[in-house]
DNA sequence: CCAGGCTTGGAGG
DNA sequence: CCTCCAAGCCTGG
């Protein structure tokens, strides 16, 4: 099977995917969209559905370097909570900068829920729009509220 | 090698 | 409460 590439639709955004079986190599928003399948579990999360793309695997959480331990930390976050920069840092015995930088840098957002890592005291930061941040937050604060998934049950670090 | 990043926490006004 | 500052550390170029 070869590389596929395909988008969806996010509100007003485009979500290309680049994928192969359950393993995507690359995911972004864009303003336009391209032809092409995506992952159900992408489309349905897009359509606003409590799944969580985490099931997929990604390419970056290979390798012993530290960017790939702070990715697989990240997709231990549920959908629907949030884990601090500082909190990620702890766990994989980095800095909070670092684990800024390799969100900005992060190659499958959503399969690696960069979404969902903020600032102690704020929302932080998110490329290539903050929008898409709050939008993909505020749809999973939603979607865990209205009772479809296990809610609140703190994860422990 | 070095600038710079999606951070933090502490100091000081 | 708010601004300012540097410690800290990984990575692309």
């Amino acid at each position: 099977m070869e590389i596929m590439t395909g988008s969806c639709r996010f509100g007003l955004w485009h979500v290309h995917v680049a994928w192969k079986g359950d393993l995507v190599h690359h995911l972004r928003f864009a303003r336009e969209g391209i032809d092409g399948p995506v992952p159900d579990v992408i489309r349905q999360y897009c359509a606003g559905k409590p799944v969580d793309p985490v099931s997929l695997r990604s390419i970056a959480t290979a390798g012993d370097t530290v960017s790939a331990a702070i990715y697989r930390a990240v997709r231990s976050v549920p959908y629907g909570e949030t884990a601090t920069y500082g909190e990620i840092a702890l766990r994989v015995g980095t800095s909070p900068r670092a684990v800024g930088g390799a969100m900005a840098r992060n190659p499958t957002p959503l399969v690696v829920p960069c979404h969902r890592i903020v600032a102690q005291g704020g929302i932080g930061g998110f490329s290539p729009a903050v929008e898409i941040k709050e939008a993909l937050l505020r749809m999973e604060a939603r979607e865990r509220g209205k009772g479809g998934l296990n809610r609140s049950s703190p994860h422990s670090f």
